[in-house]
DNA sequence: TGTTTCGTACGAAAAGTTTCCTACCTTTGA
DNA sequence: TCAAAGGTAGGAAACTTTTCGTACGAAACA
C-alpha cells in the first residue's frame, strides 16, 4: 500500500491529475500560480515521490515526464475514507448531514445529489 | 484562526470531544486503548496545544483539566471545508457523490440522507 | 565554438511534528 | 514522617516534511 500522501505531494498529484503527465517545469509553474516554490524543490518533492513509489517517471527523454502510479478516483477514495473514519467514525451518513447543513452546498448541489441517490435506488 | 490541528492533536480532541474536559491521565488512558503513548508524550501533545490556542486548561487543581477552545462542529466544519478545496476543488456535490459511489454507504446511511433532504426542502 | 539556458542529481539546511527523559513538586498512606 | 505514587515543566532527541544551494551535463544558438 502506497503512503498517504503529504500537502505538498497532494498539491504535486491535483496538477498532474488536471493537466495529465508532465514536467517538473509544468507542475512547477502550475505551483507558482498560487504560491513561490522554487524550482528544485519541485524537483525534489517529485524525486521523493518518485522513490515512494507514489510517482512513476518516463526518462527516455531529457525532460523527464511524471504520471501518477494510482487513478485519481483511487487515492481520493483512501483519503475520504480516512477522514469518515478518522472524523466520522465511518459513518459516510454523518459526513453527507454535515456537508448538507453546510452553506457549502448550493441548490445546485442539492439537485444532484438527488439525482445521484434516484439513480442509485434502481 | 487557529492553526489546522496534526494528526496527534486530532486524536487528543476526539477524546476530549467525546468525553469532555479530561485530564492528562485520561486522555492518555484513552489513546493507549488504541495505541501505545508515553504518558508525558501526551502531557507535552497537550500543553503545545494549549500554546497554540487549541486547549485552554484550568489549573486551579493541581491536575489540570484540558478544554477544546473550538466547539467539535466548528472545527469538523473547517476540516471538511478545507478537505472540500483540497480534493473536490470546492464542489460539495462531488464529495457526496463519491461518498454514494463508495461501499462506504449503507442502506440506513442512504436512507438518512433522503429525510435530510427533504427537510431541506422546506 | 563558446556561452547561455534549461535540465537532473545530490546533499544539507530549515522547519514542523512527535516522542520521551529528567527534574522536581504535591499528595497519599504506611 | 518519609517513601511511594502521581502530577507538571522543560529540554532534547528522533523523525518527517519541506525547501533550496550547488554541481554538473545536455541543448540551443549567436
Amino acid at each position: 500500500m502506497l503512503p498517504e500522501p503529504t500537502k505538498a505531494e497532494l498539491e504535486i498529484l491535483q496538477v498532474l491529475w488536471e493537466f495529465g503527465p508532465s514536467t517538473v517545469r509544468t507542475v512547477n509553474d502550475k505551483l507558482n500560480e498560487h504560491r513561490n516554490v522554487n524550482y528544485t524543490s519541485t524537483l525534489k518533492q517529485m524525486q521523493i515521490m518518485a522513490d515512494k513509489g507514489i510517482l512513476k517517471r518516463d526518462e527516455s527523454q531529457m525532460k523527464h515526464i511524471y504520471i501518477p502510479v494510482e487513478a485519481e478516483h483511487k487515492t481520493k477514495d483512501q483519503l475520504l475514507d480516512r477522514f469518515v473514519n478518522t472524523l466520522y467514525n465511518g459513518s459516510a451518513s454523518k459526513l453527507v448531514m454535515q456537508v448538507l447543513g453546510n452553506k457549502k452546498a448550493s441548490k445546485e448541489d442539492l439537485e444532484a445529489i438527488k439525482k445521484m441517490l434516484e439513480k442509485l435506488d434502481k
